[in-house]
DNA sequence: CTGTGATGTATTTTT
DNA sequence: TACATCACAG
């Protein structure tokens, strides 16, 4: 996965590039779009330009790169350090806000230490607001959320939104609750990760001198991935440049990927209308991948309507075709991926690092999980549940956010009763109301409570003691944080708060979290460096930024498995796209979204076909357990529309067919979402396929008195209707 | 009111 | 499977 870097290594001298490459390397001033097929070198043309401003005598602190991952920043960092020993200043959109908002927040009435809030502690907020107007629908947050989220990446503000757009009970409710959310954080004194995007832009539009000062530290700003930036990102980057209009944006239409999140593919397309007098690279000479694999992926998205016609070409040679394999279900797909693996490791002395799994959904990693533990490959999730999003990382966090302040009612929520104090849902409500009343911060108001002071509210003996007990932790926590080092404070806060006899609660994850536990102290001594009073503070700041992705570590020869999403920017020799079904991939939820959204997918099949070097594996299965129980799927169009010439089709292995053949010829190619005849219901649409207790049954939704009923194929001989 | 055990149900993609 | 919600006992 790191040849590119070792390739970037070894070119140095500028006679390795091509003429586009080099065009867009020595470029100086003004603004200059590059469209980077997959594979072209994209990561070296932005490496090298930096390294060529700073030769060129621009100091390094003038100099703003903005990458999508932390991974991609961390590499071009360390490239760009060893080939300059300059120190630059490349980070992602969002850690960018984090440092932008941290020194200058104070000027929208936010204190500067504010607390970062992730997914998880984002939709307990919302969930709170919901509580209070009688809304208990599962997944109702999520919805707003996704609402406030979608609106604030197109920096509308509460006041500004749209009404007439609102239809469902949903959308009507959710302007009030925006408003409400965003009072909220502000009283928290949290931010989302939204935030750090919309702020800046509010605070650059308010605050002209702010946005000054940063216009003037960065005179050349360079953005990666620019197909996938939204609108607060666009403005955030249009407003840095405005004053010398020394932007460099490297991207590919083709790899856009994220307008689920507000991405606007517009960004990239607009840019020379944008950006009046850019200069335009296109770099179509593709380094990564042999002609099967690159042929293929060209024929596929050739299908998207509106897009820029470009042709990527490779001289690597023919390569190998793209090996086409159809399981019988999801088990015996993973034991032909698994039997692949085996084969390229020892025969082909192939490292496992350089062989990855990619899938379209995280659920799909378990079955290969579970068969590679029982083969015994060693193998890594890259940006599954993330380390710092673990329980008991988040729950020890939040004991250390209370320690070092009192404002968070969230890390209060959580910890308050973590262990077991005796205090639950409803105790906690009355503390909140109360404390709000007497406008003390939560943690303040717990002290003056446990001092003694007469409350507004009933409050048993064991509630107290519970209430004592834990404010008692955190003083002595306080006291200690003023002279221990950072890892000794974390060592202590497990031990103080007992915390391990929360993990004992269940023997069976004991030791995994403990061990991530011991990796949190591992982690935190990397602060010993700084100064003892400073080390908690710079703790709680840059941690929730933080991913899984930054800690892939080279020194593991381990197995790659991610979503797809997450393969963008890397490259494997060896590549297996797995579950290559419709309404699998592409996704379901995409046929609601028409061609765009269908396009997007194809997109996503393109992004991963590109990563392989080598040699590309696809799989589908014919059966699939999903939705609580197995379904028959159907291969992919994403296969279909791949030229025969480049696919090979691997034999079927009959071997472990389980199911007789019979039923399967009753099937008669009936799936999900056909019209069928049936001699006493009439007409009706299957709405799902799957293995009940007496063989392959249909669900059918009859039309003539709007009923659904479960048919069992062999009795109910249906017809499908064309 | 809290804690526990049982039952039921969900699964796009992420900084 | 894992997680969340629910019902019930203490």
């Amino acid at each position: 996965m790191f040849d590119e870097m070792d390739q970037n290594l070894m070119m140095t001298q500028s006679d390795l590039l091509n003429p586009e490459q080099k065009a867009a390397i020595e470029h100086f001033e003004g603004p200059l779009l590059v469209l980077a097929g997959a594979g072209s070198g994209k990561t070296r043309v932005v490496t090298h330009r930096i390294v060529n401003l700073i030769e060129m005598g621009i100091p390094a602190s003038d100099i703003l790169a903005v990458t999508f991952t932390n991974k991609a920043a961390g590499e071009m960092k360390e490239r760009v350090l060893s080939l300059t020993h300059s120190k630059v200043m490349i980070s992602t959109f969002h850690s960018l806000g984090a440092k932008i908002l941290r020194e200058s927040i104070t000027a929208l009435g936010y204190s500067s230490d504010f607390t970062i809030y992730d997914q998880e502690d984002v939709i307990k907020l919302v969930k709170s607001l919901l509580l209070p107007l009688g809304v208990k629908e599962k997944g109702e947050a999520k919805q707003i959320h996704s609402l406030i989220s979608r609106h604030k990446n197109d920096f509308i503000a509460p006041s500004e939104v749209n009404h007439s757009e609102l239809t469902t009970e949903t959308e009507m409710r959710f302007p009030e609750v925006y408003a409400q959310y965003q009072a909220k954080l502000k009283e928290y004194n949290a931010v989302d990760f939204d935030d750090l995007l919309y702020l800046v832009v509010r605070l650059f539009r308010e605050c002209p001198e702010v946005l000054e000062k940063y216009q003037r530290r960065w005179s050349f700003v360079l953005v990666d991935e620019y197909q996938d930036t939204n609108v607060v990102q666009y403005m955030m980057i249009r407003c840095l440049v405005e004053r010398t209009g020394n932007l460099m944006v490297v991207g590919d239409p083709d790899q856009s990927i994220y307008s689920w999140r507000g991405a606007n593919i517009n960004n990239i397309l607009n840019f020379e209308r944008d950006y009046a007098g850019a200069k335009v690279i296109q770099l179509e000479q593709n380094y990564r991948s042999t002609e099967h694999i690159l042929s293929a992926a060209n024929s596929l998205i050739r299908r998207n309507g509106h897009r820029y016609e470009k042709h990527l070409w490779s001289d690597l040679g023919a390569g190998e075709k793209i090996c086409l394999y159809q399981a019988q279900n999801e088990h015996d797909e993973a034991d032909y991926v698994l039997k692949q693996i085996k084969y390229f490791s020892l025969k082909k002395s192939m490292a496992y690092k350089d062989m990855v799994i990619f899938y379209r959904t995280n659920f799909q990693s378990r079955v290969f999980e579970d068969k590679l533990i029982r083969a015994q490959i060693p193998y890594v999730i890259v940006g599954g549940v993330s380390f710092y999003q673990r329980r008991e990382i988040k729950d020890i966090l939040a004991y250390l956010r209370l320690v070092h302040s009192g404002t968070d009612f969230l890390s209060f929520e959580r910890t308050v009763n973590m262990p077991k104090r005796g205090i639950g849902p409803a105790t906690i409500d009355k503390i909140r109301l109360a404390s709000i009343e007497a406008q003390m911060p939560i943690v303040e108001y717990c002290e003056w409570l446990v001092s003694g002071s007469k409350p507004a509210f009933k409050i048993s003996a064991k509630v107290m003691s519970g209430l004592t007990e834990y404010i008692g932790a955190i003083r002595n926590l306080r006291a200690l944080s003023k002279t221990l080092s950072l890892a000794e404070l974390v060592v202590q806060t497990i031990e103080k708060v007992r915390y391990e006899s929360v993990l004992r609660l269940d023997m069976e994850t004991f030791e995994d979290r403990k061990a991530n536990l011991d990796q949190l102290v591992t982690k935190a001594a990397e602060w010993d460096s700084l100064d003892q009073e400073k080390q908690l503070e710079s703790f709680l700041q840059e941690l929730t930024l933080k991913t899984d992705l930054d800690q892939v570590d080279d020194a593991h020869d381990r197995l790659n498995l991610m979503t797809i999403h997450n393969g963008k920017g890397l490259e494997f020799p060896l590549v297996f796209m797995v579950g290559m079904e419709e309404d699998l991939f592409p996704h379901a939820n995409s046929r609601r979204g028409g061609e765009e959204a269908l396009e997007e997918e194809r997109r996503l099949c393109y992004v991963g076909i590109t990563r392989a070097k080598q040699q590309l594996f696809m799989t589908h299965a014919d059966y699939r357990f999903l939705w609580g129980s197995s379904r028959s799927m159907r291969k992919s169009r994403f296969l279909r529309e791949l030229p025969a010439e480049h696919i090979e089709e691997e034999e079927e292995s009959y071997e472990e067919y389980g199911v007789d053949l019979g039923e399967e010829g009753l099937l008669a190619g009936i799936f999900e979402g056909d019209m069928v005849f049936h001699k006493e219901f009439g007409i009706g649409e299957v709405q799902k396929v799957f293995k009940g207790s007496l063989g392959l049954s249909y669900e059918v939704y009859f039309q003539n008195d709007s009923s659904i009923r479960t048919l069992v194929a062999k009795y109910a001989k249906l017809r499908r209707l064309d």
